[in-house]
RNA sequence: GGGUCCGUAGCUCAGUCUGGCUAGAGUACCGGCCUUUUAAGCCGGCUGUCGCGGGUUCAAAUCCCGUCGGACCCA
């Protein structure tokens, strides 16, 4: 095995059509910082930061960071260099709206960071805990290298981002003059203005504290109601100081990021298309790293988002998927698939869309496989996999789904997955799992998929139900082959009189309730002989 | 107002960086074959102002400029 991946495997011509290969040569390569005439010192490992905001939805949207930071990454690695991804959970940031599901007077709590909050279901120390820790026990699934986790919460508390906020301070002016340059000219930034917020001391919340300003290391600040698009934090009145250095507080956006990449040297990192503009946080954070913390901004890995049904997913459309329920229907490296074809494209994803999505991808496996490929889908292939490339399955997941309907044990379904010819000992693993995953998707969002019928068949005539009887006698005869059965589904129509077509409908109103069906004789030789003869007999009586 | 990305067949997209065979694939649709059954297989067919308009070039979906539409960002 080990020599056939070797043979393969990508080579340098491959990888230089593949978006992730282009963007580590692109890390690989720059010599220069963006904003200060300055070279680049090459680090002894490449860290790419991937992270997730706590107080939204983690649905499988976020794993696009993820993934995609996890492929350049690997990029890196196979082009000989030490890299390494980590992952970071947001929880300082505050809750901005409370999402469904979650007891109305959590409002109270808006504008508090989220792991201040408590768990509404109190099975978890905190709101983010209870968030982070089901999304966590499937992200690893997702990502193929190691991942070092942080939060940020304790990040703050340790002091790891002292020296970062320190610096800021005593470069306050160069800090405020770059803010200033990326904001509306007629709107600068007041005098007083500081690049930390506290958490208020009067009701701990993060948002509310509005700066009066800062003097001698020491900020003032008043706790006023703050709003966000769809809600308010309240805030309590109460006016204090805080010392940024010793008191509990963060950066604000335009700034933390900074200070992230230059505690964990970060060499690139992913982010939506709204931060493409040359004007957004990502660039005035870059700037703000590179003068201010003397750290290179990362390579941006820009990317579109992923759509659900042509709209974004999101909690008050009901049409978020968690990644849990991805994995109960597909495989992680269908996901990983998905997102690792073009960084720069909306893709628009529906339930009823996976099959195609399994097609794409099975055709692809096809190729891969048989060296039919051209060279960035190869790359594209081995990426989405977690280790080793998988062989093709030939058992298309619709026909699964279909299948695994009539056939309800493994058995019988292997039985007939071989009987189609896809059937090999090297996929039969993969072939149960496609069963498994198919079933759970022909019952959540398959339409039109047949199962067995449950209740007699219905406007059967006269003839058709002797054929049935005679096809029931003959069936008590023996063990018929599949192709016997055929034959003699064929034979008896022509001696009865009776339509093929008839004959066939007969079989499928039968035993799945419908006019039409899979092939009568694979359906047949696959359910339990007696089982079927009861069900002809039950209904030509 | 400024900016970024996207716009290719009914649908999902590839091709655009690195210009070059009559612009592709899958799916859908139509027809045929497989002993007239499948979300199976095989063969064939159909579908395009490559958003639009200019420019560069022997040659433009591809490069440049403009413009329209969509998404998003800054304001």
């Amino acid at each position: 095995m080990a020599w056939v991946f070797q043979l393969m495997a990508s080579g340098r011509e491959d990888r230089e059509l593949f978006w992730a290969d282009q963007k580590a040569e692109e890390i690989l390569t720059r010599k220069r910082y963006r904003y200060i005439d300055s070279e680049i010192e090459r680090p002894s490992t490449y860290v790419v930061k991937t992270s997730a905001s706590i107080s939204g939805v983690l649905h499988i949207g976020r794993l696009s960071d993820t993934i995609r930071g996890e492929s350049v990454v690997r990029a890196l690695l196979d082009q000989g260099a030490d890299a390494s991804l980590i992952w970071v959970a947001e929880d300082m940031d505050p809750l901005r709206k409370v999402p469904e599901g979650v007891p109305r007077d959590f409002e109270e709590h808006i504008g508090m960071p989220v792991t201040d909050i408590p768990d509404p279901w109190g099975c978890h120390e905190s709101y983010a805990a209870h968030h982070v820790g089901r999304y966590l026990e499937v992200l690893h699934e997702f990502v193929g290298v190691e991942m070092p986790r942080y939060s940020m919460m304790e990040e703050y508390r340790k002091g790891s981002f002292q020296p970062f906020i320190k610096r800021m301070l005593e470069n306050l002016e160069t800090v405020i003059e770059i803010q200033n340059r990326y904001r509306d000219r007629n709107n600068p930034l007041k005098a007083g203005w500081a690049p930390w917020t506290p958490v208020c001391r009067g009701c701990g919340k993060i948002i509310t504290p509005r700066v009066s300003g800062f003097r001698g290391g020491r900020l003032s600040y008043v706790c006023r109601d703050y709003s966000f698009d769809s809600a308010v934090a309240a805030g309590c009145g109460y006016e204090g100081e805080a010392d940024p250095l010793r008191d509990e507080g963060k950066l604000m956006w335009k700034g933390e990021w900074a200070a992230q990449w230059a505690l964990w040297k970060v060499s690139a990192e992913g982010a939506g298309k709204e931060y493409a503009v040359p004007n957004s946080a990502f660039y005035v954070n870059g700037e703000l790293c590179e003068r201010v913390l003397g750290h290179p901004m990362p390579v941006p890995i820009f990317y579109e988002h992923l759509m659900i049904d042509g709209k974004k997913m999101s909690a008050s459309l009901g049409n978020v998927v968690y990644p849990h329920e991805w994995l109960e229907v597909a495989p992680p490296e269908l996901l990983r698939f998905l997102y690792n074809k073009k960084l720069m494209k909306t893709r628009s994803f529906s339930w009823s869309d996976l099959p195609r999505l399994y097609d794409e991808y099975d055709r692809t496996a096809m190729g891969y496989w048989s060296g039919d490929l051209e060279p960035a889908k190869r790359r594209l292939y081995e990426i989405s996999h977690l280790k080793e490339p998988k062989p093709y399955v030939g058992l298309q997941f619709s026909m699964a789904a279909f299948l695994s309907r009539i056939f309800p044990d493994e058995d019988s379904f292997i039985r007939s997955v071989k009987r189609t010819g896809h059937y090999s000992e090297e996929v039969h693993q993969l072939i149960l799992d496609r069963r498994a995953r198919a079933r759970r998707w022909a019952e959540r969002y398959g339409v039109g998929i047949p199962s067995i019928s449950q209740a007699p068949a219905e406007g059967l005539s006269g003839l058709q139900k002797e054929f049935l009887r005679r096809l029931a006698d003959w069936l008590d005869r023996g063990e018929p082959s599949e192709e016997e059965i055929q034959n003699r589904i064929y034979g008896l129509s022509k001696e009865l009189g009776l339509a093929t077509r008839d004959a066939f409908r007969a079989v499928y109103l039968v035993i799945l309730g419908e006019e039409k069906g899979p092939k009568a004789s694979t359906l047949i030789a696959a359910l339990d002989r007696r089982d079927v003869i009861e069900r002809f007999k039950y209904n030509y009586q």
